[in-house]
DNA sequence: CAGAATCCAATAGGATACTG
DNA sequence: CAGTATCCTATTGGATTCTG
C-alpha cells in the first residue's frame, strides 16, 4: 500500500502509527508509548537488574553483587520503579537480620522478549556500527 | 506466548547469556551489548527521530516540525549521533537556501522491527503497569 | 542485612542569540 | 534554511555516612 521504497517492509508503517498522530496535533509526551517504555528501561540499571532477576530471585545484597558496579544508592532506586511499575515483588522475611527476596512477576519476565530482541539486534549490528562510526570520526576528526 | 511464566522459559537464559558472564568477573560496560543499545536509543529524542524518518526522509526543518517540541540544538546533537552510527545519512543539496535530507539506512531501518516489538509489549502492558502504579502509591502514598 | 539520608559531580537538555 | 555558540537549569548518578 505504502510503497515508499523498494524494499518496503511493515515495519516502517507499524512503527509510526505506534507513535500515533504525534505530526501537527496534540501530542502528550506521557501518553507516548515510545517515550513511556524508554523512560522505564532507559536509564542505567533498570535493564540489568531485570536480567539479574530473570535468572532466579535474588536477595538485595545479591543483587548489589549480581550488577557489577552498581550502588546500592541505585539499586533501591531501580528496585522501587520496578516494583511500583508492577514488574517484580518484594518480600520481606521477618529474620535477624533482615532479608528481602526480589522476584520478577509474569509482567516482568514479559518485558524479556522485547529485551531479547534489542539485545540480538545490537550484537548483530555491532561491528556495522562500528565501522560506520570509525569511517564518520575519520572523515572529520574534529567531531569525534 | 500468553503463558509467561513458563518455567525454563527460553527469554531467560537468552537475556542472561546475552549480557555474557557479567557476575563476578571482568567486566566492560563498554562491551555489554545491553548498555550499548540502551546508550544508542535510550535519550529522549532518538526514537522519536528514527520513527519519524521510518515514514520518509526528511528535510532537517521538517524534522524539527514533526518531532514535538525538540530543538534545534537536539536535533542537530541527535541526527549527529545517528549518522555517526551509520543509522542514518546526510545529503546536502547546495541550493540556496540550502536544504538537507536525512534518510535512515537499511541498518536504521533494521531498528524498526525491535522498536516495534518493544513499543508493543508498551501498548500492551500499559493498563497493566498503570494499575500496578495506583495500587503502589495507594498503598505508601509517602513514597509516590 | 537492607536500606535511608545527605551531599556532590557529571551530564542531559532547554532557551536564546547569532551565522553562512 | 540549517545549523553554531553560549549560557543556564534540571536530572542522574556516585560517594559517604548513619540506622533498625
Amino acid at each position: 500500500m505504502t510503497r515508499l521504497r523498494a524494499d518496503n517492509h511493515p515495519a516502517r508503517k507499524s512503527a509510526a502509527e505506534s507513535f500515533q498522530i504525534w505530526t501537527g496535533s496534540d501530542f502528550d509526551m506521557a501518553l507516548c508509548p515510545v517515550r513511556s517504555v524508554l523512560d522505564r528501561i532507559g536509564d542505567k540499571w533498570t535493564t540489568l537488574t531485570v536480567i539479574a532477576l530473570a535468572q532466579h530471585p535474588h536477595r538485595f545484597s545479591e543483587l548489589c553483587r549480581a550488577i557489577p558496579d552498581i550502588s546500592k544508592r541505585m539499586l533501591t532506586q531501580t528496585l522501587r520503579a520496578l516494583e511500583r511499575d508492577g514488574l517484580l515483588t518484594r518480600r520481606v522475611f521477618p529474620t535477624k537480620p533482615p532479608s528481602v527476596e526480589y522476584q520478577l512477576t509474569e509482567l516482568g519476565e514479559s518485558l524479556l522478549e522485547p529485551l531479547n530482541v534489542l539485545i540480538a539486534w545490537a550484537e548483530k549490528t555491532q561491528p556495522m556500527i562500528a565501522t560506520a562510526q570509525a569511517e564518520f570520526d575519520a572523515a572529520d576528526p574534529s567531531r569525534g
